[in-house]
DNA sequence: GTGGTCTAGACCACG
DNA sequence: GTGGTCTAGACCACG
């Protein structure tokens, strides 16, 4: 399991590492009832302390995305909170929008901004393929993984 | 000019100002040469203590983003500073990357994705040309606006 | 007998088992001179580990209210132990102060409390009586139940 | 404003401010807008490190019953969450439930519990009473206060 | 060994 | 001065 940190991004890192265990989940990397490494191993993996991986699992945890067992450790949700149709929209138009913001910012024709999403999700599908296959053939490789 | 900031985001307020800032002149609702408000005007509108909005113009500042002429205030750069396409690239496709994730997130089909990124694209050109035919009839409305 | 913890509860499983018991003396369902399930067995009912189950007796035996007999097994004492008057009434006007704030804080008029606890009362006589005519039954019933 | 905890207390010290301050505001010891001790200042009181009085905080604003605004101070939100009338009963049965309970080891006659509960009403409404007159003669007395 | 809590002390963003 | 984050290290409940 991949998790990377950047010290010197103005979000907090506990939110970093967060976001990146919502990513491994939304890759399909992580499937329910996987359990993650341990926070002392996050911490290693991540380069900060204990105490802010544990404090990420626990915005995670708040959130019903994971469950953690006391002596036993943390494992991916069986079922992951929902939003309803209006909250999911209003979130997700926020992001397209500051995505259509920083393109003009950057200088990118909005015209080619579409195709290149195509690719993009294109690439995560692919990616998303090799994960189940990984799977499939070791489940629960997480906590002996990469690095 | 409108400048929004969510105290309980994790973004530090001086970077959400950043950020409305560089939205407004993508907008093109501030463009090259204009004044912008003073520091402490911007410190009001925003709700910010002074020091605040004063970090965010000063970041701006160093991107080359804003100049700063003393006694006559703070301008939009003739030149906003150019990134090579290599750079614009990786940072456009690390956004799309976290757009891809967070749809997929929430629920979702990465199908719609594209059909509602050409939507806001349009509503984008509608507020620029709104924003084009204000600063005709009013230029340089802003920096002695509201209070 | 039936006997349930929550392990996302901030009290101790082990404190939380050292209650369910206390219950199950005030109910009537266990009377003095009753035994116990072996430890093993209290573990596997409340899908804790033995250990845990083993402090919960401990700490019972401490307080007088189980007695263990090596060899035979731990039975409920004949003698509850009894706390002075002025003890129990500051533990019980603890207890009732809080849940006079939580019913306040929860919105609930104090003046519909009284007939709240009076209904609450009526139903824990109903399952005393419920439970002594189980016991009449079926005494001892307890210690090599489910599985 | 007077907060006792009790490390030896099987709950989490963090917990037990949790519920000191919830009870203040049920008192109306503090009320919406009031403002809080600082961390640091709460911690002093309640002899505890600064981090745990934090996450007490924490706590309370994520349940919206706090609001803190970073370099002024935390205040008591306007307006509490409300839960529904269903889970309102059903967290108060569990109360109830326990109270019965505990009476009951306790040794306590349950026919008894009806009017020590309406004494403690009372005595509950004359300390609101006084908080209340308090609080005209001497708004935001908070911060400055007891010990 | 697993996660949870707590402390002491540092540095930072914000007012 | 205010709260937020982070570290290093300790102790504890639980498995």
């Amino acid at each position: 399991m991949i998790l990377e940190v950047d010290p010197s991004n103005p979000v907090p890192i506990y939110l970093q590492i967060v976001e990146q265990i919502r990513r491994l989940i939304a890759l399909g990397a992580l499937r329910p009832g996987d359990r993650l490494p341990t926070v002392r191993d996050l911490g290693v993996r991540c380069r900060v302390n204990r105490n802010t991986a544990a404090r990420a699992i626990l915005e995670l945890e708040r959130e019903g995305v994971l469950r953690t067992r006391v002596g036993q450790g943390t494992f991916v949700s069986e079922e992951a909170p929902r939003l309803d149709r209006m909250e999911r929209n209003g979130i997700l138009e926020a992001s397209l929008d500051r995505l259509v913001i920083e393109a003009h910012s950057l200088g990118v024709p909005l015209e080619e901004l579409g195709s290149k999403l195509t690719r993009r999700i294109d690439r995560f599908k692919r990616q998303r393929k090799a994960a189940a296959r990984q799977a499939a053939v070791n489940p629960l490789r997480v906590g002996k993984g990469a690095r």
